[in-house]
DNA sequence: ATATATTAAGACCTTTTTATCTTTTATATG
DNA sequence: CATATAAAAGATAAAAAGGTCTTAATATAT
């Protein structure tokens, strides 16, 4: 029930790209990894992932970078998790068990099954793009860090 | 918001003490390993640290092996993560945010707080002999491997 | 006392995760 | 077409987590 470092990265950079981003205003690496405060490389890394994935689209070259298509905004948030992480992880057992389930619950199962089925079926179920509209019509944060109006 | 594999299975080694052993009936790592599922090793690694933190009991030679005394009954769940983890990973926001709260929200921060709170509240205000009476009375497993009649 | 069972301690190894660096490839623009 | 810009690819490195092994210390029972 855990995310790595590199999802939440990553789920951080596709939002940042839903929120900024535009087939006609696409962003280097450099940029994102500077606003949401991530190591560049590693972001760089797993940017070329989420390309293949189909889940976030690039060009070369000047005024190249990253940006969301109509189609990619489509895709989830979880979509974003399976890419990088796969889905083992987020349906481990949060003791630990091998085999945590509603006929063997673990000392948590019946505290952490109502928490893992309501985040879950948020990022199974919003788009890319509802997701992020969700975010900032309710004023949450990507990140603590100012966007600069570069990015308004 | 995570534990990782060492605490989980501190957890439920610590539990399933509380559940089957006693100053007269101390068990040795091996059983206890072979029981939850660990790895015998690394667990004995991980009960060298509870011991030190005064979290479970231990005596050498024949006969000897791991314990709770009452004292030790009264130590929390909570007091295992922080004596194996620290307190930092489970204080982490969920997808990252340096200092994610209720005036600076992750995209998911109003849905995590409400478990973090109810889990947290759990594993604190629980002693481990509380806790380990209401796993048993409520059939949850700490493993699903058959506990040989020995323990039970 | 001695043998034995069992924890304690510390060194060591392996795997996974995170992060970096360098070179190549594609593309827009003057 | 040349140049500059940015991603792609792949090799490598560093750190953290997970796991093992060997030897020493110690308590118990006989």
């Amino acid at each position: 029930m855990m995310l790595s470092r590199a999802s939440k990265y990553a789920i951080l950079s596709t939002l940042f790209l839903a929120e900024h981003s535009s087939e006609t205003h696409k962003i280097s690496v450099k940029v994102i990894a500077e606003s949401i405060d991530v190591p560049n490389p590693f972001l760089a890394k797993l940017f070329q992932q989420l390309v293949r994935g189909k889940i976030i689209s690039s060009t070369k070259g000047p005024n190249g970078g990253f940006y969301l298509t109509k189609k990619n905004g489509k895709r989830t948030v979880l979509d974003i998790i399976e890419n990088i992480d796969g889905l083992t992880r987020l349906n481990e057992c949060f003791l630990g068990l091998s085999e945590c389930d509603g006929a063997n619950p673990c000392p948590v199962h019946f505290i952490v099954e109502p928490f893992k089925n309501g985040i879950l079926g948020k990022f199974r179920d919003l788009t890319i793009m509802e997701f992020s509209k969700e975010i900032t019509s309710q004023g949450r944060k990507l990140t603590l860090k100012d966007i600069t109006p570069e990015f308004k």
